[in-house]
DNA sequence: CTGCCTGCAAACGATTTGCACCAGC
DNA sequence: GCTGGTGCAAATCGTTTGCAGGCAG
């Protein structure tokens, strides 16, 4: 097991004793499959992945779970276009690529968290805490054939609904 | 009727023309409730505002009539955090404040289209449309009170289940 | 007149909840 | 042993869909 995840399990750990709230073995495997993924799973791939090492467990479970990691600090949830929630076990501060045809999420660096001031007027009042950046477009899988990364767009007028 | 709002009805109703969708009451007194208010209003919300004046009208005809306006690019739709979905009638580049406690979004301005690029090697091959910066914080309503907008901020700890 | 739009009701899928049992501490 | 976690099934909630009639072009 890398560095990293041993670090983040005794972060589990430490935080599971700190709040007094049970480690249990749904937690563990769970946040281990989390972090086995580079992509952003759904609850449900999350829970296809743990079905096999814990053969009783319960989507509700992973649900909950998954939410639990997110409080406790050890996992993100993210969620665009109204899709489904979405799992992360990174946790540093990081942008996302998002696909709008297929909804895939990417992990992507870019500006870091002081790099963008938002003006106090322009706040609204708000007490901001952390900020991040949503790219949009088309991911590998779903951009038209034919064309090299660095090609430019060719506009294809704006689509009426979200062909899948 | 300020002229903003009325070149949004022309363009409306041009786009309307120009793909032969019929221009109906609904789709009208949809933009106009959308139009009307600063906030991003949810389906429902506009549903309740729009009852009013087109006493038959149907949750599905929000539904639907409101991406349609999406698709013709006289609204936007945004979703935060998984929650409900909500439209703008601002199709300017722009970002969101979202509060992470009552889901209020506010728009506002911040780096333009082409302040922010990414470089190349982490497109992770994606064909890049747009961006927009999602500010999580704390609305003016949600924070603690008598504390001023410059104050620092309270850490307060992680909280285990978002109360609303 | 014709086709898309609308309204209704039912379907749907993701997520949540109530409850009894079980496991961590 | 007590407390909170888990599993199950049912409930919920936002959203979508199938279909018959209505309205815009």
């Amino acid at each position: 097991m890398p560095v990293e995840k041993q670090q983040t399990f005794k972060a589990l750990e430490n935080l599971c004793r700190l709040r007094g709230v049970p480690l249990t073995i749904q937690r563990r495997v769970i946040l281990e499959a989390l972090l086995d993924r580079d992509d952003h799973p759904t609850v449900d791939q999350v829970f296809q992945e743990v079905k096999g090492r814990i053969p009783g467990i319960s989507r509700t479970t992973v649900y909950r779970t998954l939410e639990t990691l997110v409080t406790l600090g050890v996992a993100q949830k993210t969620s665009h276009f109204g899709a489904v929630a979405r799992f992360d076990g990174n946790t540093e501060h990081h942008h996302h690529l998002v696909c709008v045809r297929c909804d895939a999420v990417v992990d992507c660096d870019g500006p870091s968290r002081d790099a963008i001031r938002l003006p106090p007027a322009q706040r609204a009042g708000f007490e901001i805490t952390d900020f991040s950046i949503c790219f949009k477009g088309l991911c590998p899988d779903c951009r038209p054939r034919g064309r090299t990364p660095s090609g430019r767009s060719q506009y294809s007028g704006r689509r009426v609904h979200r062909p899948v």
